[in-house]
DNA sequence: TTGTACGCGTTATCAC
DNA sequence: GTGATAACGCGTACAA
């Protein structure tokens, strides 16, 4: 149970160090049967090669850096686990950071990954990230929240808002209200888009109903306190004037959004369809279910650290690559009743 | 922005890399002013010290492993990060690995932590703990569900059930219903014996008051499906002798049991009294606002952390550290109605 | 108090 | 195909 190291192994073997280490490396110009000898014994040893050596000879840490905003937010923690699992079939590990949504804390975090020599970092940026310098050299993934100039994986919010959009049209909403994300947000601008891109739409195909005038847009933070104000100005008018869904930019201003409703007194979905964004576990908790567009995290978190790991070629600068969203059907959407 | 190594420091300072490693290390045989001179050269030049080397030469990676079994349980997501932020305020980072409440897969983690020269492992075990074989001299310490035999640090799960029933039985709920967690869960029985605990002594001080005969226990697991059943078992029942209030195990447990209330039309909090148990954020997220006993996370982390680290001694074995809870007032609980 | 020299476990570069 | 050896960057006896 002590130390038993590479020299050990070459000992007991009767070859040198140098073969030990060609075989551990899956290094072609050895013999299979003296590499199975070797394999034999590594086994029977129990030897298990030192992590810190290797990445201080080597380049290879077997490391990879993990930093998000919060852990908290149930969409981040998924999105780490995931990635911790896809990490670990490769064999490597992750550190996982929070920045707080800090750019002076974020920059400090990434260099000390720097020094740590992890192989590659998966980066959702803090939403003033224009003040960042990253480090050259090293393999960074912008995940979610997309930056200009680096390589970015996301989910296709604009296009996954117009799914949505296009449920609760087919429902046969005409006055469909959005609560959208923080403007400074990246995907929070997307999801807008999608909204816009849909509405628009549907005005041109216009099939005799007419959609409704004014756009009913609220701009909040995504959190469910903010999620349940922008409900109540959103809901604060005549019936006939008042939006039949409201589709929000996450699950917890959707919950938020519910909350507003009931304390209004309007039944969900008898007089008010809900949709969320996310698709967080969160969302099949609630009274009643939410109807949600779900967002592929674990496919994120799996291309995120294939790329990283040099398994998968690099999205092109500022051409990322984007996983189609689905809805998960819950209880909160339905037809609109009649004035 | 290359390779600046302790060589380079103790050149341009004229002195030795003996010199700068001591400073390094805040070894005292070190004069002020030199120590000062070279202090400034270090941050002038922007060195950082090699962990690599650094873990492979001394017995110091400045590494911590977190095991845990499931990420997206918001619980423990906050632990982890809890836990990030402590050990950054010393220099630490940290590797986090799940295990998925699964003995092998804990054990490799393990494993592969103690190959990485971590300097402590901070573990919640998965819960068939009992296969477990821990490595020897490397600190462990465990958390929130104690193992016999290992340094252990959890909230004070009995007392802070005691806490909640006293709660109701001070509203004037005397047919207290408990849905407890699974049985082969240590901070479920812990919990459970807390409720009955409380249950007794309410018992023998019997004010008059009379304490409803028969135990009102439901046995689920934690998550909010089960919680729901548990609920529809408790209410199943004549409403003079149904419980007027019920106390979940966890707050997932809790939002379902509001669930069944609701579907059976009993409304919350004025025929039954609700009261979950972790105190989530997602408890404050429910309509009505869940009335909760919140876990100190913060200090939990912090103090397994400050044990790992030595700043700490460590808890006596199979006498754990336990911090209390307190009681987060939601909407959920109010005074029973007469019968 | 400070400098020197060596070793930690591994991989890469040569010879063989 | 395989063996010997330098080098990676730092900590630490030991010598001065």
């Amino acid at each position: 149970m002590s130390k038993v190291g590479i020299r050990e192994v070459a000992k007991l073997a009767g070859v040198s160090t140098g073969t030990v280490s060609r075989i551990l490396n899956d290094h072609p110009s050895v013999t299979k049967e003296l590499r199975a000898r070797v394999t034999a014994i590594i086994k029977d040893l129990g030897y298990t090669p030192d992590p810190s050596a290797r990445s201080m000879r080597g380049k290879v840490s077997r490391l990879i850096g993990i930093v998000i905003p919060d852990l908290t937010n149930p969409f981040f923690a998924e999105l780490v686990q995931s990635a911790e699992q896809a990490a670990a079939n490769h064999g490597y590990n992750i550190i996982v950071m929070t920045s707080f949504d800090h750019a002076a804390k974020e920059a400090d975090r990434i260099k000390q990954l720097t020094s740590r020599k992890v192989d590659g970092i998966m980066l959702v940026p803090s939403n003033d990230f224009h003040t960042l310098k990253l480090p050259k050299g090293l393999p960074i993934v912008v995940v979610d929240r997309l930056m200009p100039g680096y390589s970015g994986i996301a989910a296709d919010h604009r296009n996954g808002v117009r799914l949505g959009v296009e449920h609760l049209l087919q429902l046969g909403h005409r006055r469909i209200g959005f609560i959208s994300g923080p403007g400074h947000s990246v995907p929070a601008n997307d999801r807008l888009r999608g909204y816009l891109d849909a509405i628009e739409q549907a005005r041109e195909q216009a099939d005799g109903t007419r959609m409704a005038g004014p756009p009913l847009i609220a701009e909040a933070a995504f959190d469910y306190e903010s999620g349940r104000s922008a409900g109540n100005y959103l809901l604060a008018r005549a019936r006939n004037e008042r939006p039949t869904a409201i589709f929000a930019s996450s699950d917890q201003q959707a919950i938020g959004c519910m909350r507003a409703a009931h304390d209004l007194g309007i039944p969900i979905p008898a007089a008010l369809s809900i949709l969320g964004f996310d698709g967080i576990p969160l969302a099949s908790m609630t009274t009643p279910r939410l109807t949600t567009v779900k967002q592929p995290i674990q496919d994120i978190a799996a291309a995120a650290v294939a790329v990283l790991l040099n398994k998968q070629t690099a999205p092109e600068l500022d051409n990322p690559i984007l996983f189609a969203c689905e809805i998960l059907k819950g209880e909160t959407t339905a037809s609109p009743q009649p004035d």
